[in-house]
DNA sequence: TATAAAAAAGACCGGTCGGTATTTTTTGTT
DNA sequence: AACAAAAAATACCGACCGGTCTTTTTTATA
């Protein structure tokens, strides 16, 4: 029934998401989807009815992609702290330094671009690095828990802490392209959080 | 002689650097900038010849409202280490967390903007936070020569770190406007400077 | 206060923006 | 192969984009 249509749609979200990445939402015209799409307005605004529509499906795309490569098997890593670390190194690693998105990272490329705006768009990426914060943290009490920190952490501020570095390294790395970026991030995250041990 | 121009010239600059640091590049219109200055086109390219020329324009007064702000008087802080802490302290409460730029830092907005379409305007912006890498490796080496940190360290890599550190705060408290962001960045940086001592 | 130069205003340019309505083509099913 | 529905193409819309040109107003100086 209905399958090409699906098919077109998904692929629509494919290219607009690198698009996006690269360009940001603004300077994206919808021209520029319709070229790398080899779409016309028509064929286009006949699966998304704006713009912005487009971005959100592109969002949930994204969400999707780097789930799937930061936080996959998190679970099966038995000790929290290597858990942390496995998990910034992988979006540092196989995310971010493996030019997943071509712009970088598409996050917080978007949330820089749309906050100013003040517009839903951005609640909706800020309201994803607050749970991947909560993740971090809730790592952080269980190693704690397990008493493998040491004590008077303020562990919500590590968190913070981790994420922060995260995004700053991104822009960077898109910009420069640079793999020292994102290996130095890794290499300064590792020791900052051997510290925090017992 | 050339004394109203001048005023409305630097008028342009500081209502154009705000609506930039908020709006961003693309998505600030010439319009925009009109509507801010109270000025007509003719009057607005009177003075400056492009959209990016007053860019530029906007660019190099950013960069002296914030060395003005961060690094004035860092030089009579004989402690090289605690010249790095004060210089942090100085980034996120004085400048970020001062609100000096309503959108945030100016400069990391912009170079998450402008790396994409990778034009000269994105490399401006590069070579400024590595100008301030380099400054504060050269602060940290200063402290290494005074035996003050452990051996073995990357100066390069902390200095890096440092800076990444700073620019992931800034799109998160520009997007939050919560004050713990930056206040906790203080609070870890300055934590995490302390393990380097020897 | 006359005057030339500087500054600003205002009308206008071609091009592109996001989006819509209608027609044509392609698709999947009988 | 017929046919209805889905998909895509085409033409078009008003609004706004960055920028130019000419005219009017304001400014500083003599």
């Amino acid at each position: 029934m209905a399958t090409k249509g699906m098919q077109t749609r998904q692929d629509i979200i494919t290219k607009s998401l690198q698009v996006f990445s690269v360009k940001g939402y603004f300077n994206t015209s919808v021209n520029d989807i319709l070229a790398v799409t080899g779409l016309t307005k028509g064929g286009l605004y006949g699966h998304f009815r704006s713009k912005e529509d487009i971005w959100y499906a592109v969002y949930d795309r994204a969400v999707m992609i780097w789930r799937d490569i930061v936080l996959k098997d998190a679970d099966k890593i038995a000790d929290p702290l290597e858990r942390i670390e496995k998990t910034i190194e992988k979006d540092m690693k196989n995310y971010l330094g493996a030019d997943v998105f071509e712009g970088g990272c598409f996050f917080f490329n978007m949330l820089v671009e749309l906050s100013g705006q003040s517009s839903s768009m951005a609640g909706s990426i800020l309201k994803g690095f607050i749970k991947f914060s909560g993740l971090i943290r809730d790592w952080l009490k269980e190693a704690d828990q397990k008493e493998m920190l040491k004590d008077g952490l303020d562990l919500d501020e590590i968190a913070h802490f981790i994420i922060i570095s995260l995004n700053g390294a991104a822009p960077l790395y898109a910009a420069t392209r640079d793999s020292r970026v994102w290996k130095q991030t890794i290499s300064q995250l590792h020791y900052y959080i051997n510290q925090l041990r017992r």
